[in-house]
Parts: C-alpha cells; sequence; structure tokens
DNA sequence: TCGGTTCGACGAATCGGTTCGACAGAACAT
DNA sequence: ATGTTCTGTCGAACCGATTCGTCGAACCGA
C-alpha cells in the first residue's frame, strides 16, 4: 500500500494525496473527502523511511543507556520511562543502544548512520569519549549529567553538591557533629562517575564549613552491600550519629543493618539523602530525602527538540536542585 | 557524505562502492582499497533510510513495554535489558514503544509505518487486542507470555503453573498442610493477566492433588503492598505454615511485616516462589524460588529472527520451566 | 471581451542507497 | 584465428515519499 496505490484509486496524482495528508498547499474539500476514504478503507500509513529519505530527517531520537551487564538502577529505569514517554507524546519514537566506550557497534550505527534526529545519553563520565564522538558527528545530543567541560554541550543533571550539602546542614542543625556519607561504588568514583564525585565535593565541603566530622564510603548498588557497609561503619566509627546517601539502591540494606544492630531511626542514627520517591518511602521510617524527579526525561527531550529546532543557540542547561522532603528518618542527635 | 561522493573520490561508480561494501559481486583487490580508504578518510556510513527504502527491510525490531505510569518490575526490565543486547549482538536496532491499548499512536507507528522488522510484545494479557492488531497486520511478532490462543502465535512464556505447583510440593514435602499463594494485583488477574491466572491454577491443582488447604491472596507490586498482604493473611489465616509466590516486588514488604510479627524464616514461615535472581539472593535468609533466567529476552529475539526469515514456518513456542533453586528459606513445618 | 488572480491539481525531480542487465577486455579452449 | 567463459565495472531503474514549477479553469473587474 504505497502512496500510488491511494492516488490511482482516489482518481487524483501521488502529489495530491501528499499534500491532502500534510497539508502544505490546498486541496479542495471533496478530493481530501475521497482520498481519506480510500486512506481509512485500506489502512494506509506512509512509509517510514521513504519520508525520512526525502525529509532528511527520522523522527526519532536515540537514547544511549548502560549496557546490560550493569543492572540500571531505579533512578535510571526512571529517566529511560520519562524519556520515551515525552517522545510518545511529541509522535518521535525512541531508539535504544545500550554501549558503555564508544567503539561500539551499536553506538555508531546510531550516532553515524543518520538513524536518528537527535540523542539522548545517560551516565555520562566527568571525561566521557561518547560525548567527543558526538560533538565531532555534529549530531544535536543531550546528555543526562554532564562531563567536566560543560559548557559546550547541553545537559540537564541533579545538583548532587547542593543536595548533599542541604543534608549536611540539615543534620547539623539537628546537632550531629560525625557524619558519614554513604557514596556509590569505588569504581565508579574512579571511573570519574560526576554524581558521586560531586556529591562527594558537597558533602566534603559542607562538613568542613560547619567544623563536624565526616567520613565518606562507596558502596556498590545493592542490597547486601548496603548491609556491609553499614557494619564497617559501625564498627569503624561508631561515633558516628547521622548519615547521607546518593545509594538508593543500598537502603535496604542499610535498613537491614540497623535493624539487626538494634538501632531505630531516628533515635539512634539519623538518615537522608538522594532517591527516587518510592524508595524513600518504602524505607522504615519513611526517608527524608530529595526526590529525583521523575521529569528529568521529559526535560532532556524538551532540550533535544530545542536543539534540533535551533542547533546554533547557545546550548542550554538544567541543574535541578529538588527541595528536600522532610519524612522521619531525621531526628535530634542523641545526647552522649 | 552519500555513495556518488565516495564514488567521485574513489573514481568509480555507485554501484561498484556498493558492492565493495556489500561484497555481493566480484570487485578487484585494488579497487576495493582504493574505495576502503575514501570511505576510512570521510568516515561515511551509509543512510539508514535509504537503505531500508530499497531492501524492504528496516535492521530494526520493535519492542512494545507497559506505558510508563505502570512501574516496570524488575523482572521486565530483565527481558528488556537482555532482548536489547541481543539484538545488538545480531546487528538490529531495537525502536521502543510505551504502550497498553492498541488506540495507541505509538503502536500504530511502529507496526503500521513499517519502521520494524518485527515486533516483540511483552506483558500481554490472555485477551489482548494488540496481538490481533500484529496479526492483522501481518507482521513477524514474538510475545513474552502467551494469550488464551497460544497456538498460532511465537511466543515464550515460563511456565508458572508448573513452577508454582513445584512450590507447592517441595512445601508439601516438608509437612506443610495450610499454605498460602501471594499472587500479582487483583486488578491484573481481574484483566486476565496470563502469569497471574496460571500461577493460581497451578496452585489450586496441586494444592488438591496433595489434599492441602490453600489461601490465594493478591497483591499490587509493591513493598507497603507486600506488607499489607502478609499481615491481613496472619490475621486472617494464623494457621497458614508456608507461603509461595511469584510477587518479587512484594517480598521487601512481606519480609518486613514477618520480621515485625516476630517470625523466623523457616522456623516459623516457609517461603518459596519465583524470583529474578537477585531478588532472592537479597532476601533473608535467601530465598528458595525458581529463577526467572534472564536469557528470555534472547530467546524471544531468536525466535523473532527465525520467524522474519521463514514467515510461513508453523508458530514455535518456548515454555521454560527453569528449576527451583533450593536456598534457605524453606524448612520443616513446624510442630503444633 | 480581455488581462490578471486565484484555486486546485498534475508531472517530474529528488533523497541515497541496491540491483539487474550489459559490456569491454582478458583468459582459455578449439 | 575464432568462439566461449569469466572478471570487473558501469549505467539505469527502482524503492516511496515530498516538493517545486507549471498549467488549465474559474472568477474578477474594467
Amino acid at each position: 500500500m504505497n502512496i500510488g496505490e491511494i492516488a490511482r484509486r482516489a482518481g487524483v496524482s501521488r502529489s495530491t494525496v501528499s499534500y491532502a495528508l500534510s497539508g502544505k498547499r490546498t486541496v479542495s474539500e471533496e478530493t481530501r473527502r475521497r482520498i481519506q476514504t480510500v486512506i481509512d478503507e485500506l489502512d494506509y500509513r506512509p512509509n517510514a523511511a521513504a519520508r525520512a529519505l526525502k525529509e532528511g530527517r527520522t523522527r526519532t531520537l536515540g537514547l544511549v543507556i548502560p549496557p546490560a551487564s550493569l543492572r540500571l538502577t531505579d533512578m535510571q529505569l526512571g529517566f529511560v520511562a520519562s524519556v520515551v514517554e515525552a517522545a510518545a507524546r511529541a509522535d518521535l519514537d525512541v531508539l535504544l543502544s545500550p554501549s558503555g566506550g564508544d567503539h561500539d557497534r551499536s553506538f555508531e550505527r546510531v550516532v553515524s548512520g543518520r538513524r536518528v534526529d537527535g540523542v539522548i545519553l545517560m551516565e555520562i563520565r566527568l571525561e566521557d569519549e561518547r560525548v567527543t564522538r558526538l560533538q565531532q558527528t555534529g549530531l544535536p545530543f543531550v546528555t543526562i549529567g554532564h562531563t567536566s567541560h560543560p559548557h559546550g554541550t547541553c545537559w540537564v543533571d541533579l545538583d548532587y553538591a547542593t543536595l548533599i550539602a542541604r543534608c549536611v546542614h540539615h543534620l547539623a542543625d539537628l546537632g550531629h557533629r560525625r557524619l558519614a556519607l554513604i557514596n556509590r561504588s569505588t569504581e565508579l568514583v574512579a571511573a570519574g562517575y560526576g554524581p558521586a564525585q560531586r556529591a562527594l565535593a558537597g558533602f566534603t565541603e559542607a562538613v568542613a564549613q560547619r567544623g563536624l566530622t565526616g567520613i565518606d564510603l562507596c558502596c556498590a548498588d545493592d542490597a547486601p552491600s548496603g548491609e556491609a557497609c553499614l557494619e564497617r561503619l559501625r564498627e569503624d566509627h561508631p561515633e558516628v550519629t547521622a548519615i547521607a546517601t546518593i545509594n538508593e539502591a543500598a537502603l535496604p540494606g542499610i535498613q537491614r543493618a540497623l535493624e539487626r544492630g538494634g538501632l531505630t531511626v531516628p533515635a539512634d542514627m539519623s538518615l537522608a539523602g538522594v532517591a527516587a520517591r518510592h524508595w524513600a518511602e518504602d524505607f522504615r521510617p519513611p526517608l527524608t530525602a530529595a526526590d529525583v524527579p521523575t521529569e528529568m526525561g521529559t526535560h532532556a527531550v524538551d532540550l533535544l527538540l530545542e536543539r534540533i529546532a535551533t542547533p546554533d543557540a547557545p546550548p542550554r542547561h538544567l541543574l535541578l536542585t529538588p527541595p528536600i522532603s522532610l519524612r522521619e528518618s531525621t531526628g535530634p542527635a542523641p545526647i552522649r
């Protein structure tokens, strides 16, 4: 069922069908109706490849996700979901590319086969070769997270430094003097993963500013590691009375270790951090935390569409600092 | 950079470049090298749309996922990841369509705009209009899960009935006489969601076969619901000593309720089920469960590729029954 | 009645690949 | 010397849409 078939059955030329569909030139009401009838009858839909070829755009966005070997965190999953949803609202499709490095065939296909009009990149490193590659090709792109040279690119990110600093200030205001940061994994920190590094920077600075003692720990993204991490903390630094964390996947393990150690929250230990809302609400007691806004993906799509429309406009950034929702996991420091 | 440009610079015709790239006709070693040099220099990659238009295939698979509003379970996420990974290995891209019903624009674009060579459908209902729609269009497709008319279509699925039955038998062998099934949500069961219905069927039959008492409960896919569900169970049926479940997302809540009720596993309550491995291993004590194989997505891709290659072959199915891994959450029934 | 608009439709070119038929020249057999 | 086969290359057609230039008919005012 191509446009020629429709044209023949409606007794018009192919261009007329095209104009009737796009509305870019006037078509008489009567022929338009005739054409529409045939289209409905045959359930015709224009061939996407032909249209893409002629128009030079694909109406498709690329979404580069971490390879499957790294289990996606809930937060990342939330981004994917909101990106896909936002794209669907704009009548765009989303092409997925699971790739870490830049010598990845899937990544290359997406960026250089002109399969997409623009790309959204997640989980980027402070130094990220994929970003360099995209800049070379000139394909519009937006990153979720940003590199160490943030000015030349479009991105949307969470302000982890400020968020963790706010947690520290909140805990300090409650009288806590010895704090710990439970960060993401050692490997991520070593690889220059932005959120982990900025969380640490925000923590260190705020702790210094308030004259507190700060311990920072790395912890892999799963419950058992969270459990182990908390046990290590209690052993090495029993004086700590409050924890800040950006590691939502470790929360169930942290909770388990606290319970097993007979510590109640917040009487014996206060806890605050950054987490997707459902992680915070699932915690017992509910976690005082900056809720990661699910709309980050939406923002990324908006930024990307803007960039596609006006590639020469100066790149825009969005650094989100969602408010910290006070729940029940933080309280006054225990009196010693 | 189109193929004409390459041809001009290499001093050959466009068809020669095409043949040099595809190998479908012989090209002398010397011209091939000359062409390759130009291609490397210009970093040329053939335009995907033009190729798709001429070849009539897109080298892209469609993956229909539940809309973002329904949070994906870890198991579903595992499918998505393994589908994407398997497709990448076969040098195929994956187009995502988040859609539930069949009047969805995104779904329609994917199935009838000839944007993909085949479709993988997840989370299907026993009666699923999307399946009907796909059958109409003639587009090859594979479902993860199956409908109530499974013979005409390709699918890969878990044999929930057998898996849950095995759990029941295992628990019965340990001396348990009063069992509960914690199923998925009431809405899913009502909507004719296959896994939920088959789990129930397997449970009911096995329980009857062994002459046991079986209670079945529905539970939404999150921790708080799991907690509430277990409390309801303990209140209404304190005599129950063993639980089977396919609701992995409820596990943390179930655990919490057990701990709070002062019940130890497996001394006071045995627990077995079907769950992604990391859920089972995160449970305390580790859960005796059929580990959902992550390769389901891989199988789906394989089946789909076969179907695309030979659309007229009789449809194939794959009903997986992974073994139950004995861990530590099941033990002899308490003596009353 | 005639020239100028406007409206609606048409035909042809184009996007960037693939592929079929043709063909020149070399290699080989008779 | 002549006919046959094989190699390597070229030119042209084609896939299915969009879009520009054109053009006839209807309509208008002078």
